[in-house]
DNA sequence: AAATAAATATCGTGA
DNA sequence: TCACGATGTTTATTT
């Protein structure tokens, strides 16, 4: 159940409310308004329907009955305000840095109400960069036969590269990882990588890009820079990583220690 | 008033009023639920309290009490489904391209409410990076003294630079814009549009990043691309478009027509 | 605090 | 439909 509850409440009512609760609870409010928003940018919304969200974090959203974004929003951190003025409930949501102010008067308040949300848990995400790059780190051989790693970004502080190491000449290789899709911008992001470490070393540096897809555009551009693409997506790379590591496995069952 | 509302609804009283409401109206949804994920990703969600958001639009938003990010969604355009499941609210998202349904276990629902948001406004938003470059289209002194732009890309879709013309010098001019501090990435993208400039005409062609700052390392990289910087915010852009224009304006009236 | 890159990014626009 | 670039991007990570 709420923690309170009103609906259709008057101003005074609603700013009551609010002032216990905005900043401790989950607060909701619905109904008609229109908001200002003025800080790194400006914007204005004319009166409509809207639902209103305040976070006991200080996190602020406005959604309107379309889309997935807010229309408006203050990210955590920001205080709240719950005021009266001219007979209407004004909500304001400030920050300091950088400067924002997201200001909400309501024309026509249809429900408020707080709850008390409780949640321990934390999300369980898979299927992310990092798992590709870790999948391939354990199994070089997806970027291609005899590549051998020397260090993740994370653990080497080399470079910002995903991977880098040597390929089976001895060449150096900067690999870098993505999980959908590669377009130009993923193709510059690697020619940075590779260009920075050809200033660094002499002899052949080479550029990996791996991906599920590459745009025509960027395969183009890709070749012209001398960088070179590997196709592969999560779901190949978990099967194929599974199965190379049977096959180590079998090979040191039989061979091994 | 919402238009349908029950506190603390047994699993069938809410699954009736969600399949009346869901895909019509804003349903929200407050309790204890556990909730997984499977598309592009995959994630799992332990049980906690959540507030549950479904659009007519078929988004569909999972919000905790922190964050500004709703820690599970699903975009416009998909299909909402309530079932009883072992004695249980089981609320699904699904979409099919790409395929991805995010899945509610409904554990303690301690509300579940329909509202019919009326909206016919849009957001007027403004301090875009569009607006940047319309003031500088303008006003191209704001890029230097002699700059004549051509053309916008909008307008004139010549590319995908945001302005290009020529310096007082008759030499090809690059421009891109940014609203906000440039980095290596900004960097690359006009380096990205100068070169293919380069590659189609002789002759010096310049590119030059326009933004309210930039970081030392894009700076550096800038430099080694041969690329210039100029600092311009939106608020400069605007107080010096306007006393431009002013000037213009009194030199045509004691000179002009 | 600043910079850099990822994101289930989303969103609009143009080809 | 795809590709590309903007976003008040936000968020996490590292320096």
């Amino acid at each position: 159940m709420p923690l309170a509850r009103l609906p259709e409440p008057s101003p005074d009512a609603a700013a009551r409310l609010l002032r216990n609760h905005l900043g401790h609870r989950l607060v909701l409010v619905v109904g008609r308004c229109e908001i200002d928003y003025r800080g790194r940018a400006a914007s204005h919304l004319a009166p409509g329907d809207r639902a209103l969200l305040f976070k006991p974090d200080g996190t602020f959203l406005v959604h309107t009955a379309r889309g997935l974004k807010p229309v408006n929003w203050q990210p955590p951190g920001s205080a709240f305000h719950a005021a009266i003025e001219e007979g209407r409930l004004v909500l304001t949501s400030h920050r300091s840095k950088p400067p924002e102010t997201v200001r909400v008067t309501m024309l026509d308040t249809l429900a408020v109400e707080a709850f008390d949300l409780r949640d321990g848990a934390a999300l369980d995400l898979e299927g992310t960069e990092d798992e590709l790059a870790h999948l391939i780190a354990e199994s070089p051989d997806l970027v291609e036969p005899g590549f051998v790693p020397w260090g993740m970004e994370r653990e080497s502080r080399r470079g910002p590269m995903d991977l880098y190491g040597e390929d089976a000449k001895g060449n150096r290789v900067v690999v870098e990882v993505k999980r959908r899709a590669a377009g130009v911008e993923e193709v510059s992001q690697l020619r940075r990588y590779v260009e920075k470490e050809r200033e660094a070393r002499k002899g052949t540096v080479r550029g990996i890009l791996v991906a599920p897809r590459i745009s025509p555009k960027a395969q183009r551009f890709l070749l012209e820079a001398g960088l070179e693409f590997v196709h592969l997506d999560l779901k190949a790379a978990r099967a194929r990583a599974a199965a190379m590591q049977r096959a180590g496995q079998a090979s040191l069952g039989r061979y091994g220690a």
